[in-house]
DNA sequence: TATTTATAATAGCAATACTATCATAAATAA
DNA sequence: TTATTTATGATAGTATTGCTATTATAAATA
């Protein structure tokens, strides 16, 4: 579903519209690659620029910096997962399945989007999980949030949250529990692959052990507060 | 209680330990008011030389880089808060007590350890809320891990999920849920100041609102694993 | 044909993240 | 006492990062 949809996100990202050249393409397709090996510190423009093949200064024509290029791809992944919820739980009667759908959309994001033309969904997805925070722990946090670059996000977390609400009107905590659940989803995943004592599941058979616990703690939650 | 407790902390934290010398402990100190201040990207040793004042060679002469220093920060904190719930709960027989302490402990621990001579225990509470995460969020994951450097955060993470277990002893996610309630109580405070959308909790009257969430969150799930 | 636009090529600069050297003062050992 | 180790300051230096500026050229558009 979502390779053949245009995603636009907003303009405070970019200085120029990467999705509007090849070039531009291809510093995002070439940007996740290279995060992904090296992580986001060790990552720069003049490293990206090598790679691509173009120059630093041209990068910065685009970006005003790689934190903002990092947002641009959360921002993307955000609402690419937006879309791709909607639609998987569009005409879905019974609540529960919406939730159960949204938990394994957070857990295994692959499964629904299998591939994309400019980037790699499953990388997308790692470095949500490895650098995903330090898009908005940083100290311009207020600023940057006055420019709306957090609205995919949000966007997430609510739907997300719509889904309790329909399953338990009544439930005072809605934004509070989705927000929980989707770092919970993130965190537990890097505690799983990097420090296993800090959770129960195992990476074996498909992260089954994740689902089953963030299923544990949505309904127990919930259907405590109907 | 926790002032007058030395805290021995990982030897590979540190080049030289900065406990033992006055000059060691400005640096704690006053690392802790700039990275509050400016937050950790924008400190440098440069900037923390001058505040103490020494020269930046000094400080290289005490950690490797502010990443080093970054963990040493956090796990002090966590060391810290580990001793302070093990005192809070020591002799406490009915578990459902020592779980709601742990709760109040992790969402306002300058109530329980108001102040130390050397380190502001509300700022460093803030530098764990904005910056913790990326003390173990880093390329260097796996070779960190073997050195033991999130020992302390590994430790109180495990004596919550054993809380966890005296009250429900066969509920199989101890360990995820314990850690997954620090991070949700660490980001749940972050949002409630910059990003409110994410949380129903309020900043109001002592954050009574995440203290009630995180109950609910607990004590549903744990209820029906009994 | 003229003009705008995008990119490449190149240079440069201030700040960052270190490392190295030497002098000196204080603490400790012989 | 003298000798020696240790801690710090003072200073310098280097590679990289993060970014800005300038000019040339090719492609797209008017």
């Amino acid at each position: 579903m979502i390779q053949n949809i245009q995603i636009q996100l907003n303009e405070h990202l970019y200085l120029k519209d990467p999705m509007q050249s090849e070039l531009g393409k291809a510093m995002l397709n070439k940007s996740v690659e290279l995060i992904y090996e090296i992580g986001f510190e060790e990552f720069t423009f003049k490293k990206l620029s090598v790679t691509i093949p173009t120059t630093e200064a041209t990068i910065y024509r685009y970006f005003e910096n790689k934190h903002r290029l990092l947002q641009y791809l959360t921002n993307w992944y955000w609402s690419a997962m937006t879309i791709e919820f909607k639609y998987l739980t569009n005409n879905i009667k019974l609540p529960e399945q919406s939730i159960n759908t949204g938990i394994a959309l957070m857990i295994n994001p692959t499964k629904f989007m299998p591939q994309h033309p400019m980037l790699s969904i499953e990388k997308l997805f790692a470095i949500v999980i490895n650098e995903g925070t330090k898009s908005y722990l940083t100290h311009a946090i207020d600023e940057d949030n006055i420019l709306k670059l957090f609205k995919p996000y949000k966007d997430f977390c609510n739907v997300l949250a719509s889904s309790f609400l329909a399953y338990a009107p009544k439930f005072p905590f809605a934004h509070s529990l989705a927000s929980t659940c989707v770092e919970s989803i993130l965190h537990q995943s890097y505690f799983m692959k990097h420090l296993p004592s800090l959770s129960d599941c195992k990476n074996l058979s498909g992260a089954k052990g994740l689902q089953t616990f963030i299923q544990h703690l949505i309904f127990n939650t919930l259907d405590n507060n109907k």
